[in-house]
DNA sequence: CACCGGATTGACTCGTTAGTCAACCCGACG
DNA sequence: CGTCGGGTTGACTAACGAGTCAATCCGGTG
């Protein structure tokens, strides 16, 4: 995958690490976490077996390494869009566009995060919710702040209207994981402002 | 578990079928499938474990049969939404509600459903689309008659418009599961009404 | 060159658990 | 009373796969 120019061998360490980390999205993504095995992610690595265990405590931490460092630039995304004076809807707009474009750009890894983390309750979901809540809580304050400006109305709990936007964005990209959404460029620019128009505009004529 | 008077067991075939698959509902929602052992149901269930290869195939078979049990039951419900002739946004409020309302009548089956099979994009989720697709389906149909009678803009396409509404019932749901989202009477009346209003009137003021 | 220590290897261990199966229980029926 | 068969039992197997570890490699250093 990496391209490496023989003559600078000295000059390019090879982090193995990274090798892990990136074979087990790719793994984690054709197979499923609990599906595959270690050896799995250690042969796409081509890498040997223990050397998974050099870097990383268990098969658990891969996917948590995996997750945390994701979603981190996801919650700094969040908060960068939040400390502009865009109209809530842009905002809106900004991040729902964040997200998918993480998809757009590497589809393997959103699919991992998202099947196997963020919409599993039971496993690795209940183990993160804290880090999961953290993007609830920041979207909370874009809506909250919008309807003390009076750009949102207040009858709708901020709660709601969070999850019924992250709900809308997820489904999405579950459609695409699944195939039952047509994926393709224009799919993603359009989905950006079809979830932010419903979500902001609503259905109805 | 079950109470059994010893002068009618003639009369009382006591279904051990069923036991097995009720019991299953509540070790698959506190451990996850994945977790939890054969044995755990069985215990769970008060049957050796044997019999619960009498009566299913596999372990995987035991959920299959839940889930395709429900989602057969919300299908029925969608489709005869579907079939009366309120306004749409009604039927999207009585989908919403037949949906929270199950959730609110076994928790833990709803758990199960949703966090093994809808949201579990490898494993079960991928085996089970097509069931799934069915229920966005017939969603969507609600969606594209309010849009050809002009009680729905049609500006945004049905695909979407599905996926913001089913997404948004979702997320309130694991929401709930997760204990991120406070649970009760009152909550599961007001997250119908909110979730529909946000999807239909939008959150702009 | 000898030595050190971190990177790398992969064979092996050890616990786990899905699924099997031979035996047993018990009501029905002749 | 005997025997038939489906329901029920639970010990057992067979496989599997996470994690360990002793050995090896290799670049750096004195």
């Amino acid at each position: 995958m990496a391209v490496r120019d023989p003559r600078v061998t000295k000059a390019a360490p090879v982090d193995k690490r990274r090798i892990i980390l990136d074979a087990a999205v790719r793994v984690f993504a054709r197979d499923g976490f609990h599906k595959c095995r270690v050896s799995d992610i250690a042969d796409e690595a081509g890498v040997a077996y223990g050397l998974v265990y050099h870097y990383f405590k268990s098969k658990d931490q891969v996917l948590d390494t995996l997750f945390l460092e994701r979603w981190e630039v996801l919650l700094e995304a969040i908060r960068h869009t939040d400390a502009t004076d865009l109209p809530a809807e842009e905002k809106l707009h900004a991040i729902a566009g964040f997200i998918i474009d993480s998809y757009r750009h590497d589809p393997d890894l959103m699919k991992v995060i998202i099947v196997e983390v963020t919409r599993a309750a039971n496993s690795f979901g209940a183990v993160h919710i804290r880090k999961i809540d953290e993007a609830y809580a920041l979207i909370r304050g874009v809506v909250e702040k919008a309807q003390q400006r009076g750009e949102f109305r207040s009858e709708i709990p901020a709660e709601f209207a969070v999850m019924s936007f992250y709900g809308a964005i997820e489904q999405v990209l579950t459609g695409w994981i699944f195939g039952l959404l047509d994926e393709g460029e224009d799919a993603y620019d359009s989905a950006k402002a079809h979830i932010v128009q419903t979500i902001c505009g609503g259905l109805a004529a």
